[in-house]
DNA sequence: TATGAATGAGGGTTCATTCAT
DNA sequence: CATGAATGAACCCTCATTCAT
């Protein structure tokens, strides 16, 4: 049972429970633009990104084309949104990750981790960045959530070169690893990895039975190799 | 002069000096053919795969809409065509690279340069490598190109194979190198670094100062340090 | 300091120094309006009238886009409004040009004269009385702002009419001047010049070396040559 | 009945009675074509050149959309080929005025009368070229047909300039009257009258007992009067 | 009075593909 | 073999307008 009462002053009325209209309508806004952003998600689960057509997400989440407009500019505002929603998800579990780890390099392998997880979970946020990413390279166009999703990408990748640098200091990580050189290794590393179990999974389970997971276990060591100090 | 004499057996007529008249027939139809792949890879090369559509490439061959479809017989088809034709190219790459290559280190390490060479040569085979796996991943559809490119692919990776192997047994290579685990890595790998110098050049070259060359030489001293015996 | 006191009969509340609560809200609305509709025009004479969306609209004055349905049944009843505005401004003017002018002759050049002044501040007037003409000969509706208009446009006409009929009395024009067949001319004149101006002006000005002050001052000798009493 | 053989050489076939095969297609091109732009033609009489929509003109063909635009590139394309018959016609029947006119004087009454006889046969025109020229002035782009027209449209400006010249020279038209002054005014009176004609010809019919081909009638009769040489 | 949200209808354009010839 | 012509289906997006609140 939800307790409150009414107060009107002129225009405005709050229902006094922690909640007024205007904020309450905020929410409303916000959860259907979620829905409509869940039912773009599930289209392109399936059918992929560019195969995504604002008919079939008008369709699915049944409201007019004209509607779906009213949240998102333009598709491309949608599927930036999506990535924007996607690079704030990795952002946390990095946070989270970071707590779990002492080490610079338990750091570092842990973010890898995560990022396999992430993806694991929610192969489409791997078909929109990848999506955009070829697409922007391209128009370079900034609409709102893709400035604000290059700051988050920022962020992320400077918490792995913090990792680095503070394993480097601690003795956890050799000496000679160049920075950003292996920053940009290990992000194409793991990119090329999910391309490689989503677009062949199926071929190397069955000829070389090797499971997705394994491989990602394989990169995490490969990489581990890579900064590990050798006694 | 072309000397030469004609007999003709029913509807068969024979062009007597070397070539059948079917069999120059057969030339021709492959000129043509070639001519339309080197107009798509020059449309796909400034525009992108997607992009590419029959109408321009109808336009820049000066053919039929049509006629183009009497060549390939579909838009994919095409594209497998040639996704074949650069995994043609990309091996006989690899045998050149093995012949100049002595230890299985050098041969693996060499294969790694002779693919960054080739995509760097050939932006073309990168796009459309990357558009049909993406593509076939959802659809799975063989086409005659399609199959006989996968047996290609599996030749090359095959190569690599056994350059590992025969470094393990010289001992350029380290003893306790998975090499299948190690093949989808350096494969991945070097996928992950295409993609993001494609699609983030400008950007690491102004923040970072890196060229793609440097990367390029970082990921093959990345891959070396893995393989490398250490004394 | 206002002094009033207020009168509650029943639901009705009045606020006496001088104007009702009711009259105040009128004159709410009234700017209101006015304020739609000078937003209305700036947009019009940066885009053109059918270019003008009632979106563009509610963002420009910062109204939501049913409110504007409050003050105009339908984006049509709203151009005829800008529409009734231009034509009580040159009813205005031609009052004051009346005033300035001696005989009929005078009275009917300055009329012309009025026009092209109006125009020339207020383009955005050209364009809509042009729409509104063309688009009302096909549907006819009558709004009530289309009404009102129509009988100012009658009011402005016959002000010429007089002028003709005056000049011709007292010998400044020509007797043998069919009125009504000028009045025609003389207003398809102007709009013919107009159309023209706003259409061809650079064309006119790069090839002829003709600016529009000259082709108006053009016009009016060329209608007074036709009037002029001939001695 | 037609008489024809065939003569087959190679690929090329010819119907020997006037028209090889190449011949005919291209003729049938043609018929579509003008098929097309006549349906165009009808509902823009009908409904405003505005309001046609590539979506009516398929229906009204009996053609998919698609078809449409093998003959035009575009709508405005489409619109511009109007123009352009529009202004061919013109052209044709100024051409045909001349051959009839004597003096200097007469070949620009002649012109008028023939502007008036091509506009009250094909309304449309005056629409398309209205409509055209109002957008051009914005956007001034200039596709292959509005090239030619404009072309089209400054030869038969030149040819009432000519009249003019040649009516001077001859003493049928006044020596102080200003070539290109009197042909804007020229050219602007008319467009200014068909439009009174097209928007309000029921008004002056109703009110002032006015049919439009008196109201053309004045109109020659008024530029006559500013030409004339008064005795 | 004012508004946020919604919508049906339609805009022009392009696509890969397939006929009959 | 080659082509001109055609097409259905789909594309993204925008419009003026109307609800319930």
């Amino acid at each position: 049972m939800t307790v409150g009462y009414i107060i009107t002053i002129g225009y405005i009325s709050l229902w006094v429970n922690g909640m007024t209209i205007a904020e309450r309508k905020e929410r409303e806004k916000n959860l259907r633009r979620e829905m409509i952003l869940k039912s773009a998600k599930k289209i392109i689960a399936t059918s992929g990104v560019e195969e995504m057509s604002m008919n079939q997400l008008a369709e699915a989440t049944e409201l007019n084309k004209a509607t779906l407009y009213l949240y998102f500019a333009s598709k491309d505002d949608l599927i930036d949104a999506i990535v924007y929603e996607g690079l704030k998800i990795l952002e946390k579990n990095f946070q989270e990750s970071d707590m779990r780890s002492k080490t610079g390099l338990e750091k570092v392998l842990n973010h890898i981790n995560a990022i396999f997880a992430f993806y694991r979970e929610n192969p489409v946020y791997f078909y929109t960045f990848n999506h955009q990413e070829r697409r922007k390279a391209s128009l370079r166009m900034e609409t709102p959530f893709a400035k604000e999703g290059n700051k988050i990408a920022a962020r992320i990748f400077e918490k792995t070169a913090a990792a680095l640098r503070s394993g480097i200091k601690q003795g956890s990580i050799r000496k000679d690893v160049d920075i950003n050189a292996f920053l940009i290794l290990m992000y194409a590393q793991i990119y090329g990895v999910m391309h490689t179990i989503y677009t062949k999974e199926d071929v190397y389970r069955d000829v070389l039975s090797l499971e997705s997971a394994t491989i990602e276990r394989s990169t995490i060591e490969f990489l581990q190799y890579y900064l590990e100090v050798i006694n």
